[in-house]
DNA sequence: AACTTAGACTAACGTTTGTTAGTTTCAGAT
DNA sequence: ATCTGAAACTAACAAACGTTAGTCTAAGTT
């Protein structure tokens, strides 16, 4: 008797994937185990591989979902024609309202990314490095035409895209202020910092 | 026939701690184990333990040697009679040689500190509090004394030392750009977003 | 020459890991 | 009432884990 496998989204594998994107962020994925994921889903282990077909499969998934979606809203940024300080802006305010609308899958992206196996962890790379080219390009631009300062590309992106990995403490202090005013310190601080 | 544990600075025990914390950066805590250590030391996993107590050893000495150094400097710091411009610009540097020196321990214990056990996982918990907590009353002085916008300094904060995670990639530009460049593009993108 | 000891080794331990096999349950369709 | 199939279960697997016990080696001291 061989079983089907739910390919499309059923309701249990959603949850499965949600709980395993909390675990992983809160213990990382290596330290996650899987008996632990099923008993927060409330079932056995082995009754996870009714859903899933292994545990780098969740890790997978859950990389490719967010680098889809930065990688899809970078390609509309490119698009448009806009001076370089509108199209920074318009990513540096995706950064931030995709980490305050998937957290969990955010954070466990970037910090877990590295325990995809081959040959994904290698493909998953050069997503990374070619957004950041991009990202950087960007900024290239803006110190082009004479509306950045003349500060190195590279370092600028860096500092953008770690910045936003502050993830963790945001959760608590994002009840704390509101949504708008936690975007617009942000953008001051780091578009202010660039500003000719 | 008991044998004695090397308490001091014995050479082989340093190599172990360093082989620690590169691997512990490639790999993660968790996925990093003794045996993949030992073979990067050139030994069996068992003889690790005639220089070390356990691997949580590792990592609790790798997280506190971190803390300590950033709680004495913000210690100085805070005795310094400065405005709080020249004190945040202080504290910024020093983030930044740190992770310029001391690459792989920095690295390692701001991604890796959750794997500590109790009761040091909470203890390690409180002294980061404690140290944004600090670092948050300096910009919230430069706020009062007009030095600064007016933003959420919590949020500064974090802006900050997240800004700093992002060593990984720099080891590799630090060579092509100077030292000192990579320092002061810093400097500029991150204290001219705050001044007023 | 005999003794000591640090530090390597091999072998094994008890756990925990991800995963598979095979069985049971039970709601919905016939 | 019977059949079906999804999804739970128990039991077990082999592999990998951190760690311990006990032994061997070789350099240094007496």
């Amino acid at each position: 008797m061989v079983k089907k496998k739910n390919t499309k989204g059923s309701a249990k594998k959603e949850i499965i994937k949600n709980s395993a994107a909390k675990l992983f962020k809160e213990k990382g994925y290596s330290a996650a185990s899987m008996r632990e994921l099923a008993s927060s889903v409330g079932v056995e282990a082995a009754s996870l591989y009714n859903h899933i077909n292994s545990k780098s499969e969740l890790l997978h998934t859950i990389c490719y979902n967010v680098a889809e979606r930065f990688i899809s809203n970078i390609d509309e940024v490119e698009k448009q024609e806009e001076k370089a300080i509108v199209k920074l802006e318009r990513l540096l305010r995706f950064h931030i309202s995709e980490m305050l609308d998937h957290y969990e899958e955010v954070y466990v992206s970037d910090r877990e990314w590295r325990q995809l196996d081959e040959p994904y962890l290698d493909e998953y790379r050069e997503l990374r490095r070619d957004y950041r080219k991009r990202f950087s390009a960007i900024i290239q631009l803006g110190i082009d035409e004479k509306e950045f300062k003349e500060i190195d590309s590279n370092t600028a992106v860096m500092i953008f895209l770690n910045a936003m990995g502050a993830i963790d403490q945001w959760h608590r202090i994002v009840h704390k202020i509101e949504r708008l005013a936690l975007e617009d310190n942000f953008i001051t601080l780091l578009l202010e910092g660039i500003k000719k």
